[in-house]
DNA sequence: CAGACGTGGCG
DNA sequence: TCGCCAAGTCT
């Protein structure tokens, strides 16, 4: 066993959490250690932690779902308009479920992703039709709504409902990658070894949503991917990932992800169209946005398929009804 | 499980 | 400038 990629600094939790696997010949400990980093962040956002309205005292947990979803790989500066909108226009599930799909697709925006705009529709008629208007405040039946995965659901069961539950965005992979693995970025996809971190550094009910909230804010503000600004870090001193001297990132390459020319892009373009056109428009005006007819027709095909799409009698498309 | 799925801004 | 990244989910 000298698997010896971690680095030799003091970690921030016991090795056997922090390596995500029982140490030799040793049983887990069933009690995780005190995590160090609880005070320190708590402290850290009371003081620093951004004024989001979805964030306010009074935000519904409508309003809270609604954020989550909209900020799927979307960053804040871009959803709080559009949620704003959202909000004065569709202030519960209801509102939204009495609209066709097509007006949550338009009110979408730019935000990217307008798949989600379906999704938010559907759950507003899963909601009103399924939960009597209520957000459901479990983790298991958040996870039955469209576009409400792992994530998300344990992100609203905590934020909205105060529920006890590892929130594991990016942001708190990084921070937890950084700080007690003591490696710059975490793994492509989440692993149960992270899992089990995130869970073993679990405050007690009381302290455990605005911990989740509060490491969250830590790695959208401070423990960022690219620049991170370790002299404004509360948590600086226990940091493994720092205490080894800030190796690089040395794993297999990150996913790239080009868009000119490809069908995302061309998808955009079309949508864009349907957004703008308060009703059908005509084939034509589809063509002349992407040159390139069999990859267009793909799209559009696509589009149709995913149901942000669809053709009339008359062969005119619109968003849909 | 790798790839699809939008869009814009920053280093 | 241009690749990388942003509170993921679904297949």
């Amino acid at each position: 066993m000298s698997d010896e990629r971690r680095p030799a600094a003091a970690p921030a939790v016991s090795a056997g959490e922090a390596e995500g696997r029982a140490p030799a010949r040793h049983y887990r400990r069933e009690v995780p250690e005190s995590n160090l980093l609880l005070e320190p962040v708590l402290d850290w956002y009371a003081e620093s932690a951004r004024d989001l309205p979805w964030r306010a005292p009074g935000a519904s947990p409508w309003s809270i779902l609604v954020s989550e979803i909209m900020l799927q790989q979307t960053p804040v500066i871009r959803v709080l308009p559009v949620w704003t909108e959202w909000m004065e226009r569709w202030p519960t599930a209801a509102a939204l479920a009495g609209e066709p799909p097509g007006e949550a697709v338009r009110h979408w925006g730019r935000l990217g992703y307008p798949r989600r705009a379906l999704n938010l529709h559907a759950c507003a008629r899963a909601i009103t039709d399924r939960h009597g208007g209520e957000v459901p405040s479990d983790h298991a039946t958040l996870l039955t709504l469209p576009g409400i995965g792992e994530y998300t659901a344990a992100a609203v069961a905590s934020f909205a409902f105060k529920g006890r539950h590892a929130v594991l965005d990016t942001n708190v992979r990084r921070v937890l990658a950084r700080a007690v693995r003591g490696e710059e970025y975490p793994p492509k996809a989440t692993t149960s070894a992270e899992r089990r971190l995130a869970e073993s550094l679990l405050p007690g009910a009381d302290d455990a949503p605005v911990w989740a909230v509060a490491v969250m804010e830590l790695g959208a503000l401070v423990c960022t991917a690219r620049a991170p600004r370790c002299a404004d870090c509360p948590i600086v001193e226990l940091c493994a990932w720092r205490l080894a001297g800030k190796p690089a990132y040395d794993g297999p390459a990150r996913k790239g992800q080009t868009y000119a020319g490809t069908d995302r892009q061309c998808r955009g373009r079309l949508l864009s169209v349907l957004r703008q056109a308060h009703g059908p428009v005509p084939k034509d005006a589809l063509d002349v946005v992407w040159d390139i007819a069999p990859q267009r027709e793909r799209a559009l095909d696509g589009l149709i398929a995913d149901g942000l799409a669809e053709v009339l009698d008359d062969g005119t498309y619109r968003l849909p009804g």
